[in-house]
RNA sequence: GAGCCUGUAGCUCAGUAGGUUAGAGUGCCAGGUUGUGGCCCUGGAGGUCGUGGGUUCGAACCCCAUCAGGCUCCCCA
């Protein structure tokens, strides 16, 4: 391979035009269901302050702890967003969007950032589509979250999802978890892995989802956190299955679901799909009723969800959704000499204010280079234009498939052609 | 951060007892048709064999390092 002087960081890749058609349809999936749950747009900056940051998500996850792009300059810290729900917070923060009345609806889509070594499903740029509710307690708005995220992938045709829930409770229902967690795995610490040893005095409840073998069998038979939720939590977390119910949203209680970021309280979820491999979340979420007030706003109760665009799009690919179609060339202009070329360069506008998409050689090759381009970009019709065509003022439009010409003036042709649908 | 695997033309890949100017298919460009595509034929361009060292008379092939990718751990989207 010839070496290129410069290329992307590591984890870092550019999206060309076939693979970007791709995007552009899921994107107009996203957008268009956020239109029918009405969620409004946000778009925050890739840079926040680190502070924000470490304390929203919080200082002892991965993400804050290791794997964040940050950096100094002048006396303010940057750091690359690892994440949305964060800054959707801070803004709503900043702007007292609770002022504006009602729950406020909010979706976003962008690049994240998070130092991590890339693998399949994993890169250090990556892309998200979430959206938020902030200011309901209601188990309606995790209803209505969970429901957001599955119609994106419902839309798309990926069925072959699994959707896991879990209440991770209020502050005081995982207090008294945590505890009964310590005081299970305590007594058989030495059969534990190192990693959840660690985990077992830091945040005892990350040792439920431990991948690791020998902690398995000790899994299996630790209390679960259902066990322990406080009233108003397990009303809650009933609440949200009936109206999951209710939606015919299937679902799996996963009681040992945990979330690695801090701020989740009460509703944790997790969309996973067996076509991901090691990475098999293709989304997440849940609530979080404390973030606004440790980001400085107002007790503000809050659920939203955050997924992986890259996964989506290996998800699709792995059970053959077609997506985005190549875009349609209505008109390649073929033109012979300098006079023609100018002709087409000034008529191309003419039929380009109808909507119809129009392409020229701009290298002066040869007409049976120039059709052979026609060909390649599936143009529909060809309009040949040589000394003989400006003269006498009739064009030949060339229909591609059925390999048909007929002579025309300028105006016919334009008139003839309409623009495909789509 | 750790382990294992991979790295030859734009793309998919051949190419070991280490030995002269490194190959195929496809794509690209051109000619066959002096103004015309898709099929066919012919020709051409394109690679310092990821990069840097080392071993050797000689390395795409062996050794080391490095970079990039893949799989797993960790964790997450």
């Amino acid at each position: 391979m010839a070496q290129a002087q410069f290329t992307t960081h590591h984890g870092m890749v550019d999206i060309l035009p076939d693979e970007a058609r791709k995007w552009q349809h899921i994107e107009s999936v996203i957008r268009q269901t956020a239109r029918e749950f009405h969620f409004g747009e946000i778009r925050t900056p890739v840079l926040e302050q680190t502070g924000l940051i470490a304390r929203g998500v919080g200082e002892l996850t991965d993400i804050v702890s290791k794997e964040m792009f940050a950096f100094q300059r002048g006396d303010d810290q940057y750091v690359l967003r690892p994440e949305g729900t964060a800054p959707v917070a801070r803004s709503f923060v900043q702007h007292r969007l609770e002022q504006r009345g009602g729950v406020q609806k909010l979706f976003y889509i962008g690049p994240m950032f998070r130092a991590e070594r890339p693998q399949k499903g994993r890169q250090r740029q990556f892309h998200q589509f979430g959206a938020e509710m902030l200011g309901s307690a209601d188990p309606m708005a995790d209803a209505e979250i969970i429901a957001f995220m599955a119609t994106v992938y419902r839309k798309l045709g990926i069925t072959n999802t699994v959707l896991k829930i879990n209440s991770v409770g209020d502050p005081a229902s995982r207090k008294a978890y945590k505890e009964a967690l310590q005081n299970f795995f305590e007594p058989h610490q030495c059969h534990l892995s190192n990693v959840s040893k660690t985990r077992l005095t830091q945040n005892p409840m990350r040792i439920l989802d431990s991948k690791e073998e020998e902690d398995q069998p000790l899994i299996e038979d630790a209390p679960v956190i259902t066990d322990y939720l406080s009233e108003e939590s397990l009303a809650h977390y009933t609440a949200v299955k009936r109206h999951l119910d209710a939606l015919g949203i299937a679902y799996q209680e996963t009681p040992r679901l945990v979330r690695g970021l801090d701020y989740y309280t009460r509703t944790a979820f997790e969309l996973t799909s067996p076509d991901l491999g090691a990475q098999d979340a293709l989304g997440g979420g849940g609530r979080y009723d404390l973030l606004i007030e440790e980001v400085g706003g107002q007790p503000t109760p809050a659920v939203g969800f955050a997924s992986g665009m890259e996964r989506l799009l290996i998800a699709c690919e792995a059970l053959g959704i077609p997506l985005g179609e190549a875009s349609q060339l209505d008109v390649y202009m073929v033109t012979r000499g300098e006079e023609a070329r100018n002709w087409a360069l000034q008529h191309a506008p003419l039929l380009r204010e109808k909507g119809l998409s129009v392409a020229m050689d701009y290298a002066g090759r040869s007409i049976k280079a120039q059709m052979k381009e026609a060909n390649r970009e599936q143009a529909r019709f060809a309009v040949i234009a040589g000394d003989s065509e400006l003269e006498s003022g009739l064009f030949t439009l060339r229909d591609m498939a059925e390999s048909t010409e007929t002579a025309l003036s300028f105006d016919e042709i334009r008139t003839k052609i309409t623009p495909t649908l789509n």
